[in-house]
DNA sequence: TGCGTTGTTTCACC
DNA sequence: CGGTGAAACAACGC
């Protein structure tokens, strides 16, 4: 599940590997995938060079050298591969299908190649991303429309947005972190993992939330987040949990023991989301009534 | 085979 | 009108 970590690896790769080349070959196809796009043709991107690669939230944007840019939202199962003219492999994001194994397969939808042999194959098993092709003149106001509040990376501005939002709303915490408009980047694994980190239980009502508790989670949240991105993304396959020194701690875990207590992982809904905590060291802890 | 899956949007309701 | 929760939607695997 493609958050801020998954993405922001990816762009990393890009960056590394193929800004600076050359799009010789472009194959889309599920044609579907330019889903409300500015250029529905992908076909055109083929001639161009790969200028830069910047993200916002978990949005990917490609800025090509003929003033037209390729927008990625990776959604539930996004997963992109960078093949290099040796056979040596990168492969980030969504961890299904399996990115050591063959490519293309039968859920690879668009391949790019470029002039020096380096293949890139984009997948997803569930086919919900989306790409869009736009003039890089009309980014900045494509991302400005989603509405997204500050990158979920700055502890500062975390704690600022948080202090800003959760005193005035009783939904359970967790549904204001997942809320992209008021911290950008955080999905269902990482918000778990802050939560579980700072010692919150996710149902908590927002404004039951101590001052204390809520300057632990601004600190929590950027934390979990570099433990991904040191991981080049969380592993989490068909919803169970490959953690690495520790991570992730909760998330995927359901049934297992708690690395800090040994108390049973749990799994309940919250926000109508899987939620995995750990019952002893998350416990609900109220604010009394008057 | 129907349910679970997540990011995002939409909608009914109080 | 705004906060809220639930439903809808994308499509597939198990």
């Amino acid at each position: 599940m493609p958050e801020l970590p998954e993405v922001e690896t990816i762009r990393r790769l890009v960056e590394r590997h193929l800004v600076g080349r050359r799009i010789i070959g472009v194959d889309l196809r599920l044609p579907k995938l330019m889903r409300d796009s500015p250029c529905p043709d992908l076909s055109v991107i083929a001639g161009q060079t790969i200028a830069a690669a910047r993200r916002q939230a978990k949005v990917l944007v490609l800025d090509l050298s003929n003033g037209w840019s390729l927008l990625v939202h990776f959604k539930l199962s996004g997963q992109l591969a960078i093949e290099r003219p040796d056979g040596s492999r990168d492969v980030a994001g969504h961890p299904v299908p399996d990115p050591t194994g063959p490519f293309p397969h039968k859920a690879t939808h668009l391949e790019l190649r470029f002039d020096d042999g380096t293949i890139v194959w984009y997948s997803d098993i569930r086919q919900f991303s989306w790409l869009r092709l736009m003039p890089t003149g009309d980014v900045e106001a494509a991302l400005t429309a989603f509405g997204f509040g500050p990158e979920a990376l700055d502890e500062a501005v975390v704690l600022w947005a948080l202090k800003a939002v959760a005193p005035r709303r009783r939904i359970p915490i967790k549904t204001v972190l997942l809320d992209q408009t008021v911290i950008a980047g955080l999905g269902n694994i990482y918000a778990d993992e802050a939560l579980f980190a700072a010692g919150i239980h996710p149902g908590t009502p927002a404004n039951e939330v101590s001052r204390p508790r809520l300057a632990k989670l601004a600190r929590s949240i950027p934390w979990a987040l570099e433990q991904g991105l040191a991981q080049g993304g969380a592993k989490i396959v068909n919803n169970k949990a490959r953690p690495i020194d520790g991570f992730p701690a909760v998330h995927g875990r359901q049934g297992e023991p708690c690395f800090t207590c040994g108390t049973t992982v749990e799994k309940i809904r919250v926000g109508a989301r899987g939620t995995y905590f750990c019952p002893t060291c998350q416990k609900p802890r109220l604010k009394k009534h008057v």
